[in-house]
DNA sequence: TACACGTGGCC
DNA sequence: TGGCCAAGTGT
């Protein structure tokens, strides 16, 4: 058994060095081996953006953030409103937030320079056991277990894991640890990732091409695509509101910064009702509203919304010129209300 | 432990 | 089409 867990790490390794997926984030099995370093912050930008997001989405934001800030002292310099703007349209909001918070912690209190072991990098701000690890086997060559959702159900299968997540995260952990080698542990990560991505994936998964093939016991046993095992998910509930569009003559528009807690804090929104079974309409201020033939529909996490949107011709205070207001810079629900806004029966300005 | 927290793609 | 899923973290 101890030569099947190290033979697993050597065929891994054999596969990703023919098959690592080209990415931006990356530096290649090639330009490691002639002494290439990653750099931490781009590491760490990187595993940020990817926690609970594909790499297809995650792949022009990390082009745009790092073409803007290069490094986390200009990162840490940005203003609030730049980052969250820059981030808009990628979710998970609190993530933006804490990756600035961490910026400053690192270039204002740790002379610009990430910690270096994974136990010290989790830390800082949105730096979870997960995020922490991959840094430090990435960057730094610390043999530790890199367990995101790839390697949980690449490893649930290789050794039948048959309890149910969550529970299961402290054998997978364990497991993982047994079979990460002492050399080129974040190579070793990256390949369980990407064999998890483009293999061993949750359905269908394509054994026939998996390096792994010949020590999967789930695979042997015909299993491998009822695993992992998951708790059963609770029934989304669905909620109402109402959304606002006032727009004066010359088309600014009223925009606010919803609070730093809770769903979208921090990012720009319109202003709205409260969200529930049975919300309370409550215009910003007193026109003549009319209602847009297109309701909203989004989905989060937990809940379905569906909004009603109105618009309006108003003047008032704190308005956001028609030039400098982009709709990208918006949380998707917040572009989508702007969306249903246009196709409204507008009165004359 | 359980829940809050976005979004887009897939079947 | 609606539920599932993706390189999780904070509370």
């Amino acid at each position: 058994m101890r030569d099947g867990k190290g033979a697993i790490g050597e065929s891994l390794l054999k596969w990703y060095d023919a098959h690592a997926r080209v990415l931006p984030w990356r530096v290649s099995p090639a330009d490691l081996a002639e002494g290439v370093v990653p750099d931490p912050y781009r590491v760490w930008l990187s595993e940020v953006m990817l926690q609970q997001t594909t790499v297809a989405a995650v792949r022009d934001y990390f082009r745009r953030f790092t073409e803007r800030w290069p490094d986390v002292a200009a990162l840490a310099s940005a203003e609030d409103a730049d980052v969250m703007a820059e981030w808009a349209g990628l979710g998970y909001y609190a993530r933006a937030r804490n990756l600035l918070k961490c910026a400053r912690v690192v270039a204002q209190d740790l002379d610009g320079v990430f910690p270096g072991t994974a136990t010290e990098l989790q830390k800082l701000p949105g730096i979870g056991p997960y995020t922490a690890a991959a840094i430090a086997a990435i960057a730094y060559d610390e043999p530790v277990a890199v367990v995101d959702g790839n390697v949980e159900r690449v490893v649930s299968r290789l050794f039948s894991v048959e309890t149910p997540l969550p529970a299961a995260k402290p054998e997978l952990t364990a497991l993982t640890a047994e079979i990460t080698p002492r050399s080129r542990p974040g190579d070793f990560a990256q390949a369980m990732m990407d064999l998890g991505a483009t293999i061993c994936t949750p359905r269908n998964p394509t054994c026939g091409r998996c390096p792994l093939v010949g020590e999967c016991d789930a695979r042997s046993r015909g299993i491998a695509e009822t695993l992992p095992r998951k708790a059963p998910k609770k029934e989304k509930p669905t909620r109402r509101g109402f959304a606002y569009v006032v727009m004066n003559a010359a088309g600014d528009v009223l925009l606010e910064r919803r609070p730093d807690k809770g769903l979208l804090g921090g990012t720009l929104g319109f202003p709205g009702s409260d969200w529930s079974e049975a919300p309370t309409p409550t215009p910003p201020l007193a026109a003549d509203w009319v209602e847009s033939p297109m309701e909203v529909r989004h989905t989060f996490t937990h809940f379905h919304l569906i909004l009603s949107v109105h618009v309006a011709r108003a003047d008032t205070d704190g308005l956001t010129p028609r030039d400098t207001f982009r709709p990208a810079d918006l949380p998707t629900l917040m572009r989508k209300v702007w969306d249903a806004a246009q196709s409204a029966d507008w009165p004359q300005a």
